[in-house]
RNA sequence: CGCGGGGUGGAGCAGUCCGGUAGCUCGUCAGGCUCAUAACCUGAAGGUCGUAGGUUCAAAUCCUACCCCCGCAACCA
């Protein structure tokens, strides 16, 4: 293993009946900007996502279409797989909960936690809505047209009463109130916390785990009649993916384990924060460090739908938009945790105004100033003045205040301190006015361009996480080679070499032209 | 007494936990510059921070009551 310091990030496993749209690319989004920061920063960083192929659901789903389960979500889980080229995400670990390394960890988990006493065989008897994958109580449930009996979600119930395994969920009442205590960080954001907390608070029962009703699932050891609860089986992957139950020194489980960051959707946080954390601690397993439940998207203002037709697809967005627009949009426009409102106008605003306009311009003017008044290579700077020091000590200190955003996962906290640099390398560039020093003094312009390229290279490698290709050309500009990238490259130490040969420059962010008055957002789904 | 989110200059928001001259982006208006992607820079106008009480030397921020807006069939990050 690594001698670096571990640093272990996880997307949810996607629903594999689902077709990827804006929401699932946001959540492996956020995730991937994280694990390109971590390697930059110099950690063995371990990047999963994946899909979630269980389920009574994607039994019948595959029955509609006419194949087996398992054919079914070998070619449905490839949509999600597919995510990671159109949006160029970093994923190190695809796991598919059909996997035979899934199904041997599930086994594994379901055995240690009966070894601990943690599960016992009932029976439950209930209303059950297979839409939902959830029982309901009686007094929540209305009659339907039919006759039939309606979940509160609109999912037919049918009665059932079948033998179940209960996991003693209600014992780790206590235990759970004192881990969101003793971590606050736990659950994230604070508002997230304090609605699990008083759903805690409100009190646990124990948790049917296992059903009798369908075959598609992992079967549980030692009783073939049963398959597990999808939830328990799903939240496994995560340490399936560091080859649990393989977990001695030396192992992927040592090193990786606890997860740093299960990054989720605000819908599912309760599996996450009360339900994995109780697993693990009942199978004395240390619970991972954080999550985050982040906020959802609507189209222009309205829900996301696939009655409205307003689902975006990643696809179409990259297609439309652009790859590095697309990244830095999603997560610029929105405050991290917040929900948020997709719309063409904010996108092409934040393209025009931030990419194109402000930074994009920065690089442009700075190196076509340098390619027409320094022979085409990084000039060699002179004596530095005070406005000199106070840019380059701003760009010096970003990489701090960047990294303790990345750490609370404010990805618009981070962008805009970038950009508030940004901002000042404009300011001084006007202060400066090299087109005036060219005439007057050519040493003090060779100064101040030497000074803004320095602030380029920085901006350049802080940008690599969110947006991956821009930063590449812009560093490729500056002649800054592939392996001097990482953020132990920033600072003076490995400042641009005066004299080096910089290729011509090129704008990295065009400005987005909208072509007719009748565009809209999005192609249809 | 259903649940949740929200009401801050024209628009969109931050600030509210940990009270102390009301901030950001965009837009508008005026000016500057001309290196640059009709880009950049400066300045100005514009808000009694939903309402009414209360606590306090001091409240957008704490307390109380009230008003209004949005979402809550499914799909679903």
């Amino acid at each position: 293993m690594s001698d670096r310091p571990s640093y272990y990030i996880t997307t949810p496993i996607y629903y594999v009946n689902d077709v990827p749209h804006i929401g699932h690319a946001y959540t492996t989004l956020a995730c991937d900007v994280i694990a390109r920061f971590k390697r930059l920063d110099g950690f063995a960083v371990k990047f999963l996502s994946g899909t979630d192929e269980h389920g009574q659901k994607v039994e019948k789903s595959a029955h509609l279409a006419g194949v087996d389960p398992q054919s079914f979500t070998d070619r449905v889980s490839e949509n999600f797989r597919a995510l990671t080229g159109i949006m160029n995400f970093s994923t190190d670990d695809f796991i598919r909960t059909t996997e035979p390394r899934h199904i041997a960890a599930c086994q594994a988990l379901w055995q240690r936690l009966m070894d601990n006493g943690q599960i016992y065989l009932g029976s439950y008897a209930g209303w059950y809505a297979v839409r939902d994958e959830a029982f309901y109580g009686g007094d929540e449930l209305t009659e339907g047209p039919d006759g039939k009996k309606v979940a509160p979600s609109g999912a037919e119930c049918e009665w059932v009463h079948e033998p179940s395994y209960f996991f003693r969920l209600a014992a780790w009442q206590d235990r759970l109130l004192d881990l969101y205590e003793r971590y606050p960080e736990f659950i994230a954001p604070p508002s997230r916390r304090n609605e699990v907390i008083s759903f805690v608070k409100s009190g646990l029962t124990d948790l049917s785990i296992s059903r009798t009703t369908f075959d598609w699932g992992v079967p549980v050891p030692g009783d073939d009649a049963h398959v597990m609860y999808v939830w328990l089986d799903a939240l496994t992957n995560y340490i399936t993916a560091v080859g649990y139950p393989t977990t001695e020194p030396g192992t992927p489980y040592a090193h990786h384990w606890p997860a740093n960051l299960h990054m989720v959707g605000k819908d599912i946080l309760r599996f996450h924060a009360v339900y994995w954390p109780a697993f693990l601690m009942a199978a004395d397993l240390p619970p991972p460090r954080r999550v985050f439940a982040h906020g959802w998207w609507t189209i222009e203002g309205q829900k996301m739908s696939k009655s409205l037709g307003n689902v975006i697809a990643p696809q179409d967005l990259v297609s439309t938009y652009g790859r590095d627009q697309t990244r830095y949009f999603l997560l610029r426009e929105v405050p991290f945790g917040n929900d948020g409102d997709f719309s063409q106008r904010a996108i092409v605003h934040r393209i025009n105004g931030d990419l194109a306009n402000d930074y994009g311009n920065l690089a442009q003017r700075v190196l076509s100033m340098i390619s027409k008044n320094c022979e085409g290579a990084v000039p060699a700077p002179g004596p530095l003045e005070d406005a000199d020091q106070r840019l380059l000590s701003a760009v010096h200190h970003l990489l701090d205040d960047v990294r303790g955003h990345i750490d609370q996962q404010a990805f618009h906290r981070m962008l805009d301190r970038i950009w508030q640099v940004i901002g000042d390398a404009n300011r001084y560039v006007d202060e400066q006015a090299p087109w005036s020093l060219s005439k007057t003094d050519p040493d003090r312009m060779a100064t101040v361009l030497y000074i803004l390229a320095e602030t380029l290279r920085h901006l350049a490698i802080l940008t690599q996480p969110i947006m991956p290709d821009a930063s590449a050309q812009l560093l490729c500009q500056l002649a800054v080679a592939p392996d001097g990238r990482q953020f132990k490259d920033l600072g003076p130490d490995n400042a641009l070499t005066p004299g080096t040969a910089l290729p011509a420059p090129k704008g990295v962010f065009p400005r987005f032209v909208e072509h007719a008055a009748v565009h809209d957002t999005g192609p249809r789904g």
